[in-house]
DNA sequence: CTTCATGATGCAGTTTAATGTATCGCTCCT
DNA sequence: AGGAGCGATACATTAAACTGCATCATGAAG
């Protein structure tokens, strides 16, 4: 491989990584099968322009070619920012995830419950901020004490519990370094509030 | 064929143009074959990456990937300042090319003719000055000049008037525009005042 | 009119990316 | 221990890029 091929495979996978996506979530939105996803980011494969393209575009990137004298000025242009590890950008999005359900699972079963509008509002609030900005222990401390309230015992001390919770990661969000994450859109490529196929 | 693709075989024909290098030619340095250079161009191919990198470092470009949002600023810094149309280019790197051989041919014909070695001297002048930046109309008058003096009836008229002309086209070339062209080097690709193969 | 270079196109044959499916080993979590 | 999601890999098959070579039409230059 050369060096060029090998530096874009490589781009791709971090700006994969960067959005905390799959090779599986990113073949969904690209329409490349996962497995010829890994053997693109291995560089053991000469890929076409169309594929390029497919991936790129999944990854809200864009093909260009820029004289060699203006790739530094590029270079530092599309530079991405990543400050919180991938790890944790793809554990918080799991998080928010299974919050969504579980959140999802509580207007379902107790609709009625005291405070859940609130707890609903804080969620929607705090979803509108950008995964990377979000506190990761935070969001783990709200998941556990959301899913106690989903169980049986209905605790109550977890709801109010919870309430205090979210607004917390939500004010640290708001307050937060501004981690101007170049190329990382506010909300994951797929939909966490999603379709349904259980309502 | 995307919007994309379409977009970069349009921009390797560009570059190519601009940089006066006809499809062989090109396909000389990249290694890539003529007849596959006109598929890549017309865009009735879908590339392979490999083939993209070797036609782009040959015009010495290189493709990267670019966060959509830095997209704007990207392209205006790899802008081709085209000013002089393709055609002229072409048609100038031939003038040089034919003065050079003239210039050659006056050496070894005629190697103490008075003003030769002015008359090559400012011919090493002109070639430090990029292509584009050169008077076509110029050129074509100084080469006319020039093949004058290499026939048998010497003339010197023509000598003193190729003189004036060199450095006419020198001096405009030294105050015009200054057209910054970002990718287009100094020199083309090949080298002029080549190898040898009659010294 | 002839010559020459250019870009486009055709064709046979080879190479290889792409795909679908399935599996494997790994890590993390319960 | 078991399950889930991850990335890597294997296989057979299909589709298509690539190559080398030959040709053709066009346009410019002598």
């Amino acid at each position: 491989m050369s060096y060029d091929t090998a530096d874009i495979a490589a781009r791709l996978q971090a700006a994969r990584k960067a959005r905390g996506l799959s090779q599986r979530e990113l073949s969904d939105l690209a329409g490349v099968p996962q497995a010829q996803i890994s053997r693109i980011e291995a560089g053991t494969v000469d890929l076409r322009l169309s594929s390029l393209v497919a991936l790129a575009h999944a990854l809200d990137l864009e093909p260009t070619l820029v004289p060699r004298k203006a790739l530094p000025a590029v270079r530092s242009l599309s530079r991405d920012a990543v400050s919180a590890s991938r790890k944790d950008i793809v554990a918080a999005q799991k998080e928010i995830q299974r919050i969504s359900e579980t959140m999802r699972g509580l207007q379902i079963k107790a609709p009625n419950l005291e405070g859940l509008q609130q707890l609903q509002k804080s969620f929607s609030e705090l979803q509108r901020f950008r995964v990377p900005t979000l506190d990761l222990k935070g969001l783990k401390q709200l998941r556990q004490a959301l899913e106690l309230i989903n169980r049986p015992t209905q605790d109550m001390a977890a709801l109010s519990q919870s309430i205090k919770l979210m607004q917390s990661v939500r004010n640290k969000a708001a307050h937060g370094p501004v981690r101007d994450a170049d190329d990382i859109p506010s909300r994951p490529a797929y939909s966490l509030d999603d379709e349904d196929d259980d309502a």
